[in-house]
DNA sequence: GTTTTCACCGACCGATCGGTCAAGTCCGGC
DNA sequence: GCCGGACTTGACCGATCGGTCGGTGAAAAC
């Protein structure tokens, strides 16, 4: 019972679902994840779940909706995931907030991320692809947003929005190719960071306010 | 002639191979970057070259060989290309050349670039899975080395090095993902903004020099 | 003029791919 | 006792995979 809870873990919004389904999306997200969809076989994920290869077609009616169901989970709900978890307050903290949270994400569903991150990034399959794409765009736009609000709040000084939007995914995203679960920082730990480096800036001095700016209160300074 | 030397173009370090060879190799690039090794056949390679398949095999030995050379040329001399072109001077601005030259080298070989860092993350050639490692790390290490430099002269603060380098690579290696060669700036100009963010952070205020610390003179502070 | 070399091709191979199907097992409700 | 439906299987299919083989035609070497 805690193994089938804890692949559970790794499956996002499949509750309904039953047990063998969840652990054949467990076993296919994780084969996905490593060796790419197409570098993965029916039978590679029959093997892995010690079932036969019908079984799987009896659960899924071909190999595109195991891999939909896999990303889905891990994309879908990326939005309101994050989206929920950003509290009140200062802009730049929104920011941060957004940041932690899509860490947290990427941890509590790492395989399907990769999964879904790695292969198809041309998804010959163009509703699904369209799809990813009004996904994602709604993702980065609502980060924009929090970039302009803390731009119109003083916090930070005047960017470029969507290049700042692509700095700041960029560093969360990258996060799967050299992320060792069993060392170091947890992934909220680690965009934690990222959010000091990025906002405060790595050049060493000290900041004073400029006049008529509010006071930025967000952000921490410390040394590692 | 025009079309064989834009092809050249794409492929890196292949000086001696004849024109078909580079037509391979530049069509396969292009090929494994949109679809991945797995998900691109050899017939495939041959329909975009319009050749027969068995020519293929004429001039390399097997498909792995000619993803080999696609990725040797793109990530093989990575290190000598940005290590050359790091000026002399303080070491923020090395970064910043660092940061540049690698956005040089990814416009120039994009393909090749796109096709060694999506397949093969988990490469099962195990010796080539090493090597790749080992190039990694050489490349990581020369960046830690210039962002202990920037530390020790007192440029930036004290930060996690290896944790900084993830940050300034993570901005330069998702780029792929998103960079439109067709729209906005080039690899270089981003390259040049995302250090300008990094280096001075978003927050809105001013830097005052620090009691002690050499006076950064390096990075520029742009409003965009 | 003959032979060697080399870029090139169509036909073919065994293995594996995604996917199908008829048949069996298991098990609770009647 | 038995019946219906959910679950599971091994044998099998056509297509495609990476790779091989014998051969062609033209230019280079002799």
């Amino acid at each position: 019972m805690t193994e089938l809870s804890t692949m559970k873990d790794g499956v996002a919004n499949q509750a309904e679902a039953s047990d063998r389904v969840l652990q054949i999306l467990a076993e296919a997200g994780r084969l996905f994840a490593s060796k790419g969809f197409e570098g993965t076989s029916m039978r590679d994920i029959a093997l892995a779940c010690g079932i036969s290869k019908s079984l799987l077609y009896h659960h899924f009616s071909n190999k595109d909706e195991i891999y939909a169901r896999v990303a889905v989970g891990s994309t879908l709900e990326l939005y309101l995931f994050v989206r929920d978890r950003i509290p009140d307050g200062p802009p730049s903290q929104k920011i941060r907030a957004f940041m932690v949270a899509t860490a947290e994400y990427f941890r509590r569903y790492r395989w399907a991320w990769i999964a879904s991150t790695t292969a198809f990034w041309n998804d010959p399959d163009r509703h699904r692809h369209k799809e990813r794409l009004t996904r994602r765009d709604r993702f980065e736009n609502f980060l924009r947003g929090l970039i302009q609000e803390a731009i119109d709040a003083g916090e930070i000084r005047k960017v470029d929005v969507p290049m700042t939007g692509r700095l700041i995914l960029s560093s969360l995203n990258w996060m799967h190719r050299w992320y060792n679960p069993n060392k170091s920082a947890t992934p909220e730990q680690i965009a934690d960071i990222f959010f000091d480096m990025i906002f405060n800036g790595l050049r060493s001095g000290q900041l004073v306010e400029l006049p008529g700016a509010e006071p930025p209160k967000a952000g921490r300074r410390k040394s590692r």
